[in-house]
DNA sequence: TTTATATATTATTAAATTAGAATATGCTAA
DNA sequence: TTAGCATATTCTAATTTAATAATATATAAA
């Protein structure tokens, strides 16, 4: 075991180590599952595209295009994004796209 | 103002757009700050450290290298920047640092 | 003082993320 | 059918992020 460890102290809890790595092993797809959501919501445009659903239910991309004041092609990249992470849905109604 | 629509379509909403874009405007400091948290989650290794430390109080540098079997450097960088977005705090006992 | 240990910082490189341009797809209406 | 508009996808260039290696700093003990 002591050939795994980073420094040399002498006062290393073991038991601590080799219990924190099974938590994690434990919580690994939890963990894994909201790295997923945080990232998705640490990025600034898509963080403004849930605030706007948290006030106005739907918008289509145009919508988004016009309030976020960035063309469609990026827009419709983080829909996606946000829509493969369950944050969002989509429903067509003639030629648009709504997102909520 | 039509032509900064994005879209040619007929039933714009200008009010909705014009209402949206000061929303964000006025949400801009609270969504530039969650985005820096967000996004400090949104790493698989910090996230690991602070559900290490909801478990665990307090952990030194060492300690995270041998749980999350990372050298030292990348360890102290991610602490680092948990520090600066204020989600830790850090110690010195002797030798040892410890985070929080 | 010198030496050893724990942590921090810096520089470099590789990988991931993003915006925009170009193109494709899907729907509607003429 | 063809034309036009909204959205999606693909590709590329620029930026950001992260790990490693090397070096520096800080503390403790000899």
């Amino acid at each position: 075991m002591k050939e795994d460890l980073s420094c040399s102290r002498m006062n290393v809890d073991i038991k601590l180590i080799e219990n924190a790595k099974s938590f994690l092993e434990q919580k690994s797809i939890k963990i894994e599952q909201n790295v997923k959501i945080f990232s998705l919501l640490g990025n600034e445009v898509r963080l403004k595209i849930i605030y706007l659903f948290l006030k106005y239910e739907k918008m289509c991309v145009c919508d988004l295009s016009d309030v976020l004041q960035m063309k469609q092609s990026p827009i419709s990249q983080h829909l996606r994004k946000l829509k493969d992470g369950g944050l969002l849905k989509s429903q067509r109604e003639g030629m648009t796209v709504f997102y909520f």
